[in-house]
DNA sequence: AGTACAGCCTGCCTGC
DNA sequence: TGCAGGCAGGCTGTAC
């Protein structure tokens, strides 16, 4: 499941492919249940408002991989939970589940496949976002100077949620899911069932420390395929920090730090993996 | 207002 | 072997 990190890595990959590119057609492969565009456009407008129009730039935003284009429009893509960008040579065998497909100058194709349907393509004003529930609702980035402890401690404190289910709160921090607040809250020893406003000080600090080390590090290793090994970077491989998770899918499994056995727990809907000796 | 939860979706795993 | 049922979890909308 693409998170901050996985996210990032396939903009990095796609940027220098794609920028300067025009979209030349975009076509849906024939789907009766394509639940894609479900934000109030049709397949044919969402053609029209796009065709013809250039990449300017890649950016990344929470989840969000976002194209900037030399129009009114923005593109915004979310891959949800099986999500994958395949960049590809035009006209070449098409892989399984792809959603959608943008054809470009140079004879490349972006395609979106998703087998699960959880992923999302829109079009969003360049100048104003038009809708209610869009990504200037979502909270700091994590690896922006603007994520501060001090903030942090301002969101957690007043929480009565378990502290995972607020870092995977996209209104609090924007990027992490359960994967890397899992990983995040090994990191600072901290259980993730504490409630937000029962943390200390440090234990605050050391959440806010974790949470920049754990994605930090994912980058680096280009993110994680976890069990399900749907994941792909821009160029088609897998990442590489899933040889590093210390609990996340290693329920059973012992910690790597003290040797207890990993446990799991629902938290927010959620299966919250930890170390039920070093998270307190 | 803040929190909790159902629903969307399908591949894969488990147990019978 | 085959099938049913449960699990996985991104986000949104609704209910409390």
């Amino acid at each position: 499941m693409p998170e901050l990190p996985e996210v990032e890595t396939i903009k990095n990959d796609l940027a220098p492919q794609i920028v300067g590119k025009t979209i030349e057609a975009v076509t849906f492969p024939p789907d009766p249940r394509c639940r894609i565009l479900r934000r109030c456009i049709s397949q044919q407008e969402f053609i029209r408002e796009i065709v013809r129009t250039k990449i300017l730039n890649v950016r990344r935003r929470a989840k969000y991989l976002i194209c900037d284009l030399d129009s009114e429009r923005t593109l915004v893509m979310h891959l949800g939970m099986s999500g994958q960008i395949l960049l590809c040579p035009s006209r070449s065998p098409l892989e399984r589940y792809v959603r959608a497909i943008f054809h470009l100058s140079g004879n490349k194709e972006i395609r979106f496949a998703d087998p699960r349907k959880f992923g999302e393509i829109f079009l969003q004003s360049t100048s104003v976002p038009d809708l209610p529930l869009d990504l200037d609702r979502l909270g700091p980035e994590p690896l922006d100077r603007t994520f501060t402890a001090k903030a942090l401690m301002q969101t957690l404190r007043s929480s009565r949620r378990a502290v995972k289910a607020v870092l995977m709160d996209q209104r609090a921090i924007a990027g992490l899911g359960n994967i890397y607040s899992d990983e995040s809250l090994f990191l600072a020893g901290v259980h993730p069932a504490r409630k937000g406003y029962s943390l200390t000080e440090d234990e605050t600090r050391s959440i806010h420390r974790a949470i920049r080390t754990v994605l930090r590090s994912a980058i680096k290793h280009r993110g994680t395929t976890a069990k399900d090994k749907r994941y792909r970077d821009g160029k088609g491989q897998s990442g590489n920090f899933q040889n590093r998770l210390n609990v996340y899918q290693r329920r059973s499994l012992p910690c790597p730090r003290c040797g207890a056995v990993i446990e799991i727990m629902p938290i927010g809907g959620r299966t919250a993996s930890f170390c039920p000796r070093c998270q307190k």
